[in-house]
DNA sequence: CGACATTCGCAACTGTGTAGCATCTATGGG
DNA sequence: CCCATAGATGCTACACAGTTGCGAATGTCG
């Protein structure tokens, strides 16, 4: 899957903003809390509980550990929460201004959750008494690696 | 959560459809499939194996059968079959010409998923080599019925 | 009616996410 | 710098949705 093992070259000063993210919300600076930010910042795409845990290798988190700190992270605002095609759970740093709308790609090769930013789709017209609250468009296909290799 | 028994009254020609829609396929038309097909169809949203098995009621099916019938209904494509935020699969009936959009409201607070056929969004323009083959537009709030009960 | 491939129903299994609880630790006050 | 302690961690055990294998039952076609 080609996850990085570690952010390349991280500077002190990014190091630090995460701490700075972290501790905003009142939570502590853990190890296991900085290392999935990090990671998920480098991320190209949303990931798995699964692939986080690949990503981290050998330095690897308790996987109750790591539900929980995606958890804090979604509750804290820092991450977005989907559910993939096969019903599993894909986490992706929150961007700025979120929670209006979002686009989302997923290749239905590779199982890849990639996060545009197309522009939010037109606000449709809902049944007699219904609230809307997020709008999520969701694309299906094949991304531009699987297209390249398979055919 | 209020899902019918049984279809009050069914037509034999409703009946008969159901029986040809089936062979249509090249499967055999047993009575598993016909009443989940015609529970389905009668269905105002996308349902949970949960809540079928409910709907089925006494003459229930077996645990196991009734996954297979719907992954056949899917495969067949007399269905269709999403994830909802509760990471469980939702079947509802196909559409006529399906196959390239599809609008869902999901409910926050019951959690139900209706089928809206609002007009298929604005064609993103995606990434370099992606290819799209399925629209997918989710709306996120309460229904009319949870709008109402709770505040 | 009879043969036989397709379906069904049971039991056991997998994979993802949660709960409870004892142990450890980041952090703020001495 | 060290200590106390709320808050995190990491076990183990559990819950739930969905899957697999296989022998028994049944719809369909001749």
């Amino acid at each position: 899957m080609m996850l990085p093992h570690a952010t390349p070259v991280e500077t002190a000063a990014e190091a630090e903003t995460a701490v700075l993210l972290i501790r905003r919300t009142g939570a502590r600076a853990t190890p296991a809390r900085l290392r999935v930010l990090r990671l998920l910042r480098a991320a190209p795409a949303a990931l798995t509980h699964h692939q986080i845990e690949q990503a981290l290798g050998d330095l690897a988190i308790d996987r109750v550990t790591l539900y929980r700190v995606l958890d804090w992270l979604v509750e804290s605002g820092l991450a977005r929460r989907t559910t993939d095609a096969q019903r599993t759970f894909r986490y992706s740093l929150a961007a700025g201004g979120e929670h209006a709308a979002h686009t989302h790609f997923r290749c239905e090769d590779c199982g890849r959750v990639f996060c545009l930013d197309a522009a939010p789709p037109v606000p449709p017209s809902l049944p007699e008494g219904f609230c809307l609250s997020r709008i999520e468009l969701d694309l299906c296909g094949r991304c531009a690696e699987c297209t390249g290799e398979r055919r």
